[in-house]
DNA sequence: CGCGGCTTTGATGTTCATCAAGTAAAGTGG
DNA sequence: CCACTTTACTTGATGAACATCAAAGCCGCG
């Protein structure tokens, strides 16, 4: 189960966070050490769900490190997944400001710690420090749209070319690593890009007949960049 | 060409316009008189666009009425529809807090009226008013998340069930009723779904032998909701 | 060492894009 | 206002892309 690794004897730490620079930079050192005192650690192992769609939102979550996918069950049962993300993205809280619950559930897919702070307070400090509004703005934006890059990339590819940008989106924005252990499994890949696990797996094997990948498992490595950004151009 | 009608003679009439419901709610009458001054008034006919993707930001610009699309050009010159929104959702935004240009184009589906005020002004107000900070992020974020939602909906589903997806759309969310005016042509509506203009024309064809639409040019009438809802879903 | 889940590959049929050709509609210039 | 041009729409035929089904291999785990 999650584990807290709340710290409320141990002195507040927040304010040397790497994380202050993103949203927090525009906090005083009181309001930081307010936040320090309320906030939760929460660590969740790999395969960990944080929260499911439906559940209220109480708080706001980001991803200290990790590593989460954000995802949604369809009618018939299968898993759409909207976005894999590491930190500092924001995860999930495109719709903390503006409904009750969440829409999309989200669940660690390695070892992360999540840092959760009552919704309540961030609304009040919203309204107190309009640096940090702005701040958070900025953030919540950029959040948003890598997301609905995301679905127009996916959306504008074919079979070949979504699964070359998902092995660039990996390689360059994940691990920043031509050579790499892939977070995910097949049909997980194939929930991300809406095709059938069947065929995800088939082009998998054509790429690496064509020698543009090595793969051994989930270790994926790109031997050839150029012809995978062609695929991913053309696709 | 855009007109713009701005009015700085007139007494400032922004203190009783219908849009301060939304995101304005918060300001005071000092702050809407403000805006009230520096704010431009924009016209576009039919047709018209209202910024490139590539644009410098220099203007928080919503929809006052009308009707739009947001929209970027692929690499091979196709065009890919984004969203097709009424007010009050701010078109174009979720990029304005973070980059210097947008990301996608803007144009008008139907005569609409813009209105425009320089971004530095907004920064300066989200600094000074918290409330006001705090319903800009609520409207953002609708915005932001009705875009991602609608990639989602479409990504999951086949043709058929995609057109019924927009059909119910347009009939639910843009016009409210069973029978309206296509507001964009069968390519556009392709470029929207991401599929071939000969295959949307075609399910139309079908849908219409089927009982389920009647079309006459780009006036649609649903004749059978039900049926086109369930498409929907299990397409 | 045997079971169950993930992966892989092949075979088959469906769905969809593309090409082509024709018709209707909507601008455009005289 | 009409002839002309262009653009949007429509339908059919064909082939490519993709989903689905099925069977077998692999691998970790009890």
């Amino acid at each position: 189960m999650a584990l807290v690794i709340q710290t409320p004897k141990k002195k507040c730490n927040c304010i040397s966070c790497e994380l202050r620079n993103l949203a927090f930079s525009s906090l005083s050192d009181e309001d930081i050490g307010l936040i320090c005192e309320v906030r939760e650690e929460i660590s969740y192992s790999k395969g960990e769900v944080i929260h499911l769609e439906g559940d209220p939102i109480r708080y706001f979550k980001y991803l200290k490190n990790g590593l989460v996918k954000l995802y949604k069950v369809t009618e018939n049962g299968e898993e759409q997944i909207v976005t894999v993300t590491r930190p500092f993205e924001f995860v999930s809280n495109t719709n903390v400001f503006h409904e009750e619950a969440y829409r999309y559930s989200l669940s660690a897919l390695e070892d992360s710690v999540v840092c959760a702070i009552r919704i309540d307070l961030i609304r009040e400090m919203i309204i107190r420090n309009g640096r940090f509004a702005l701040n958070l703005i900025t953030v919540l934006s950029r959040t948003a749209e890598n997301i609905i890059s995301l679905g127009l990339e996916i959306r504008k590819r074919n079979l070949a070319g979504r699964i070359a940008y998902v092995l660039l989106y990996f390689s360059g924005e994940i691990y920043h690593s031509r050579i790499f252990d892939l977070p995910v499994s097949r049909k997980e890949i194939a929930d991300l890009i809406s095709m059938s696990s069947a065929n995800v797996i088939r082009t998998f094997s054509e790429f690496r007949r064509d020698g543009i990948i090595k793969t051994n498992g989930r270790t994926i490595e790109i031997m050839d960049m150029n012809k995978l950004e062609i695929i991913s151009r053309r696709g």
